[in-house]
DNA sequence: CTTGACTCCCAAAACGTTTTGGATAACCCT
DNA sequence: AGGGTTATCCAAAACGTTTTGGGAGTCAAG
């Protein structure tokens, strides 16, 4: 409602006084303080934001890009993340904006606009690529940034990730143990960083298993990408007994086509990420997650400390995945 | 990178020419406009975010409050819109935060921070209920707000509603063509405004079928929830042959349950909102969405024109729910 | 030659805060 | 009494933009 100078009008003081009575310094008596504090709890002040923002040059605002694809908006457990992101940052007087990235414009632009036009403190990236241009562009220009997966880039950077590699080798060594021999990996795509590495967890323990790693499909990172991938793979005459599926959405669509094809029921299933949902499809989806508790509360803390000028080095967080298991992963193998 | 100030001065021109220039006003030549433009591109020049927000006393962001369980980010529906919603501000140079409510805080607090810091335009409200005290703060504060889903304020306000009475009127009366007499109703937290006009639609149903209202129960609208109401209905004696569920999510725990108990499989089910998931799910979900297009956009439409100062009643969307048919509500009722 | 209209430009104010660099008064110590 | 310290306070600058209210200069008409 009121400003500062209205503020310090009626109380009879000045504005400095004022300001740094409510910012708490220790050169106001604490008679004034008090005096001022009352008053202004009174008149519901508080300081106008903008006005902050241009003198502090500091936006008090950090976005994060969303790939949106209509109808399915950018993967479900960012979205949780970014929920908890958005709770901690507040706490530090910052919020967060989301930012789809419009059906005509690069993603690429919509970064220059909020980095040129300062209307940001940081950026938060998700889904990133092997090779990124948002990231190499955020280095060119010195503007802090976290991302949501690693990157291929030279030059280090903050990041958040899961050790999406020790997972997929490790899920394609339990099949392989459980008698499995013909185990596929739907994956999503290469370009992505995340989709990359957890096809070469695979990969890599079929090879160490004495295994042809030739059962793969890679789709998009969808409920029905997964489901043509499955399609596609109970085609084949050497048809998978277990499909190691790089996200839940794809293993949900997996399950479905697992449900439609004769046989099928009696494939082996594990997907990533562990959405709420998984809980309740048919079977009970297994899967894998990312370790490290509050996900959302470490982004936060990992942008304020870049915005606060840590070395990139400090701030990369690389979590081990763990074992959700619920029913899908301990089918048995019908045929060796 | 640069500023207004230092492009004046590379150009010879004043600071006031160049911003005039720049916003394509008439009195300042073709010539001049096209070397400021010039150069103001090759310099990557963007004024300056919060200056102009000062300047011009609007803070060019829209905010939107989201109900955050942890590990259930607010209704997945909104999330979609929110994106499309976004996307849409962003056209318009205004841009979405989202702001979880935190642990400890209230949403009430949350909004007066929003609105007496000046930090937002406008707020968009989510999960409204009956009798909304955020609602009341907005009007009482005369801040422009637009919320998804109607309320029982005495005083208008600009809302997107689906018509969620008449959807599941119309779902009863079909099981009831279909043959079901033992229709059920999984609702949510009657507090909320969707879930008790759906659960009027329910009742008003078989009640002009001459049926007792009488097999319902109310849970979260969560797939838990969902789950928990079914377990407790396939326990009664007159357990139901069909079940309307009040969101797609509760629907999906529905079906969980279903397929858990003997005879469950039996049970007709139908959702609302449409998840892309529910396509996936087993049996195929069958659900109801509201009609009326590109609901972001429409948003995004209200939220601008509330800024602007037109009034409610100009503002207030109600828009049809049509069938999404899949397999799930085409059961025959078992036993009659 | 004056007047008015028109074109192009600009100095200065304003937005509301935070921060700088003192100013004033009071007090203590010698 | 003078010098030094401390405790309070404040005027003014600064952040970078937009907008107000003209100021020159040119040109045509009277």
């Amino acid at each position: 409602m009121a400003n500062l100078k209205q503020l310090a009008q009626s109380l009879g003081l000045s504005i400095t006084t004022v300001s740094r009575a409510l910012d708490g310094y220790s050169d106001v008596s604490a008679a004034t303080r008090k005096r001022v504090q009352e008053a202004a709890d009174r008149a519901g002040y508080r300081p106008n934001a903008s006005a902050r923002r241009l003198r502090k040059q500091r936006a008090e605002l950090v976005a994060v890009t969303l790939p949106s694809e209509p109808g399915h908006i950018g993967p479900l457990h960012f979205l949780d993340m970014l929920s908890g992101c958005a709770e901690h940052l507040a706490g530090a007087g910052l919020n967060l904006v989301i930012a789809p990235v419009p059906h005509g414009e690069s993603e690429l632009d919509m970064c220059r606009r909020f980095v040129d036009g300062r209307r940001v403190d940081a950026m938060l990236l998700v889904r990133t690529k092997r090779h990124d241009e948002r990231v190499e562009f955020f280095q060119s220009r010195g503007f802090p940034f976290v991302t949501n997966g690693r990157t291929e880039s030279a030059i280090q950077h903050p990041f958040i990730d899961g050790d999406g590699f020790s997972g997929f080798h490790a899920a394609t060594l339990r099949f392989h143990k459980a008698g499995h021999r013909r185990i596929a990996h739907v994956g999503g795509p290469q370009a992505y960083f995340f989709a990359h590495v957890r096809r070469q967890g695979w990969e890599t323990a079929m090879h160490e298993c004495g295994l042809a790693a030739d059962l793969y499909v890679e789709q998009m990172p969808t409920e029905q990408g997964g489901y043509e991938a499955a399609l596609s793979l109970l085609g084949r005459q050497d048809r998978p007994t277990a499909i190691a599926c790089a996200t839940d959405e794809m293993a949900i669509g997996v399950l479905r086509a697992l449900r439609e094809v004769d046989g099928g029921q009696g494939v082996s299933v594990i997907g990533h990420d562990d959405l709420p949902i998984g809980a309740f499809s048919s079977p009970a989806l297994s899967t894998m997650r990312m370790t490290g508790g509050n996900l959302g509360r470490s982004f936060a803390s990992l942008l304020l400390r870049t915005i606060a000028g840590e070395p990139a080095e400090a701030l990369q967080e690389l979590h081990a995945v763990e074992f959700v298991d619920r029913d899908s992963h301990r089918l048995p193998p019908i045929s060796a």
